[in-house]
DNA sequence: TAGCTACGTACCCATTG
DNA sequence: AATGGGTACGTAG
């Protein structure tokens, strides 16, 4: 038997029947390709339903012993081919006729049937493709026809390839590829003279011939780069279409073919590029999600990452010109940079450990590496099978719109002002340990409807939960132990997805999408994590102790202020304990269950500032800032404040911390107030009063309402330039409004100094002047003349 | 083809005096 | 000029 990891699971169609096709890669370092076309396509229908499919040809019904989640007895119904279920699906629907598990991908349905994730024991009879293999290690397609397959585990290293891509202002025309990975670093470049560090071609067709053959050859499993899929390959698979190379020439993948888009580039979907036997995998959204960054540029991710940034004139006011520039004026410059590029890409996946996590993701729940951030339908990948050992089967995702309102977490009304040996308590992965403790499940709320209000867990929504049947319980159960294995063993990729995964349950219960969607279990879910956080407080308000704030699954509570440091800590953890078993026993007194919370002493802040909400008295919710001692001399922690959010000026951040840092270490905070006014007016830190905001809405002409500032700008911009503004636009506000910026441009003169003295430096100064009873009305100066009025 | 809700702030824009 | 509702963004959890 020989093991290996799938890559990509598929199918394709041959004679009018459909083959499951799984790629991957083996443990000896070859390809593998699995077809199997034992494997029929199917639905469910309720029995008694049967009868509206009984005229359809090519369609039989089989019994089963299999439910709906309502209990009612459901047939299979078997037909030829995948495509066929869908038509079918709508046809019954207009009927009125529900039927069920008719929206699954075909080789997902495979996969969950043989219990499959990413690593699968393979027996069977093998035959190569492609004579290269001898030659070059891993070269080569190894095939299996109809074998046995395993579910086992496995190490198996695999392969990437940086791909980038440099080419006209417009991409019209590719200039040079870069391939970074797969043990080479080389430059493929357009020339009919010789560039040093460079293969030369003498035009296009042929760099991009040669390039396919290259890419292979190198026969990497994963493709990545920096927005590979919407901008190089897109541009790829245009040339090779407006330069008619033939299928076989063009195809990058392990079996002939073109490539293939799914999604369009919209923004509110990321599109996908498939290749045959290889995952495309774009770096942006895998750094976007696990740093926060001003924006997500190559040049601002490789600085933040790696300290270093791209070999071209970032303050270039137009770095596509650039590139024409070099590609006439200097090859060899031109070759290193496209290198360079598509090295800093890989280096920066491989610094912040991405592809290991999003592996790690895979592995965990069997979905493939490009749509590891899909939750819904990794949702039923983990889910389904497990439903069908319980004997049911589960919904189509329904179009229908509950309008039922699904509530949050509760966010407790904040005691302003300053404070000292603030301890933070909060309750680990809450929701996760919701649902484990009060068997909110999809199954166990079907089969709680059926069993009387007694028998049944009722939660505080009204939503009735059996204690027979639970399935998410169990796999929860399972995915914190391997959690706490994984803390144990010090792999953070493994303990980061399963975090990942197990926090994203209760969202897909709130979605419209999922097949499980539910109001009603959702609210079960938050109704309880409201009413702990209300126990929570409770218990603590009964020892004499006072909560200042809360979100969700965390309280902030306000310790003694006597005492030595080691006092304290030992104070707030035998709170802790106290806090808990109280909690667990309520639960247990009235739900008789038992409670499998973890409520945890997170931190404790020596100073703490909770601000008002601007231009009232009452607390403002989700922002704050303490101070944390450590070896040092201690850290500012600021939460949701103007720093540390991306659409203010950076002058803002540095009035903040400034502030802050110099309030918490008990020195004077005004001066520095009245130094950072005179350094705005000066002009000195006019490299920090820009400003930089989204255009979410994709498009400009779809701000019809109104014309935020960040919208003038990006409008002015393509006024001058005729270019299309970029998703995230930089400005500033000079006499005249928002005036566009280009990145590395300084504001020029007309600033409005006074719009930055009153609406970003007075705000965030009088937020935490008010607390010691200034003003920055006093700091500049005219506090005086007040007080004497 | 798509995880979720709660929240604060700035600004726009129409309405009011 | 003040105000109040609505839009837009980014954030906490």
């Amino acid at each position: 038997m020989q093991r290996g990891v799938i890559l990509q699971p598929t199918y394709r169609i041959q004679r009018d029947r459909p083959i499951i096709q799984l790629y991957g890669r083996l443990e000896s370092g070859r390809a593998f390709l699995v077809e199997d076309d034992r494997f029929q396509p199917y639905f469910f229908v309720r029995e008694r339903d049967g009868h509206h499919l009984a005229q359809e040809s090519g369609v039989t019904l089989r019994e089963t012993e299999l439910s709906n989640l309502a209990g009612e007895p459901v047939s299979r119904v078997n037909v030829q081919l995948p495509g066929e279920i869908r038509p079918l699906r709508i046809r019954l629907e207009r009927l009125g006729v529900p039927s069920y598990e008719a929206d699954l991908r075909f080789a997902y349905r495979y996969l969950m049937d043989h219990a499959l994730r990413d690593c699968i024991g393979i027996e069977g009879r093998t035959e190569s493709e492609g004579q290269s293999g001898a030659a070059q290690p891993g070269a080569g397609l190894v095939r299996f026809r109809n074998p046995d397959l395993v579910s086992t585990e496995a190490e198996i290293e695999l392969s990437t390839l940086s791909l980038d891509l440099e080419t006209t202002p417009d991409a019209s025309e590719i200039y040079s590829a870069a391939l970074a990975g797969c043990g080479v670093e080389e430059v493929h470049l357009v020339s009919s003279s010789p560039v040093p560090g460079a293969e030369n071609y003498a035009d296009e067709s042929a760099l991009l011939v040669a390039l396919a053959g290259r890419i292979r050859q190198l026969d990497p499993d994963l493709l990545i780069g920096w927005n590979v899929v919407d901008f190089d390959l897109r541009v790829l698979s245009r040339r090779f279409e407006a330069l008619n190379i033939s299928t076989a020439a063009q195809s990058l993948g392990r079996l002939p073919g073109s490539i293939r888009f799914q999604g369009d580039a919209s923004f509110t979907r990321p599109s996908r590029a498939e290749i045959s036997g290889r995952m495309v995998v774009d770096g942006i959204p895998l750094v976007r999600d696990a740093l926060r960054l001003p924006d997500y540029r190559l040049s601002t991710v490789a600085h933040a990452v790696l300290g270093r940034g791209k070999l071209i004139n970032e303050e270039a006011p137009n770095a596509a010109e650039e590139i024409s520039r070099l590609y006439r004026e200097d090859r060899e410059a031109l070759a290193a940079y496209n290198l360079e590029d598509a090295r800093l890409v890989a280096e920066i996946l491989e610094h912040e450990g991405l592809l290991e996590l999003a592996r790690e993701r895979s592995r965990l729940t069997g979905m493939q590496l490009d749509r590891v951030g899909a939750s819904i339908a990794t949702f039923d990948l983990v889910y389904l099978p497990d439903l069908r050992r319980h004997g049911a089967v589960a919904p189509n995702v329904s179009d229908s719109q509950s309008n039922a309102a699904v509530s949050g977490g509760s966010v407790l009304e904040p005691q302003p002002g300053l404070a000292r040996n603030v301890a933070v308590y909060d309750f680990k992965s809450l929701y996760p340990s919701l649902m484990r403790t009060f068997n909110i499940d999809p199954l166990a709320l079907a089969r709680g409807r059926l069993e009387t209000a007694g028998a049944a867990i009722v939660a505080p929504n009204g939503a009735r939960l059996s204690r027979q049947e639970a399935i998410l319980p169990r796999i929860l159960e399972r995915f914190m132990e391997r959690r706490e294995a994984a803390k144990e063993r010090g792999d953070r990729h493994a303990n980061q997805a399963i975090k990942i995964m197990m926090n994203s349950m209760f969202g897909i219960f709130a979605a419209p999408a999922c097949r499980f969607f539910s109001p009603e279990l959702a609210n079960a879910i938050t109704r309880f994590g409201q009413q702990t956080l209300a126990w929570t407080c409770e218990a603590f308000a009964e020892r004499g102790v006072k909560v200042i704030y809360g979100d969700t699954d965390s309280v902030f509570v306000q310790l003694p202020e006597s005492g030595d440091e080691a006092a304290m800590e030992k104070s707030a953890e035998t709170l802790r304990a106290e806090v808990a078993r109280e909690i667990a026993g309520r639960i247990h007194a009235e739900y008789d269950v038992e409670a499998q919370l973890d409520l945890e002493l997170e931190k404790v802040y020596s100073r703490f500032l909770l601000p008002r909400v601007r231009g009232g008295q009452g607390g403002s919710k989700k922002r704050y800032a303490g101070w944390l001692e450590d070896a040092e001399g201690g850290r500012l922690e600021i939460v949701g404040l103007e720093s540390v959010r991306r659409d203010w000026p950076r002058v803002a951040q540095r009035l903040q911390e400034g502030m802050l840092t110099r309030l918490f270490r008990d020195e004077e905070v005004l001066p520095f107030v009245r130094e950072t006014i005179a350094a705005v007016r000066s002009g000195e830190l006019d490299k920090e009063l820009v400003y930089s905001k989204r255009i979410r809405k994709g498009s400009l002409d779809r701000y019809t309402e109104s014309s935020p500032p960040h919208v003038k700008a990006a409008r002015k911009l393509e006024e001058r330039q005729g270019t299309k503004a970029g998703p995230v636009v930089h400005y500033w506000i000079g006499r005249s409004g928002p005036e566009p910026l280009l990145p590395g441009e300084i504001p020029p003169d007309e600033i409005d100094r006074k719009h930055y003295v009153e609406r970003v430096l007075e705000p965030v100064a009088d937020a935490i002047l008010c607390e010691i009873d200034s003003s920055f009305a006093e700091a500049l100066g005219e506090g005086q003349q007040l007080k004497l009025i």
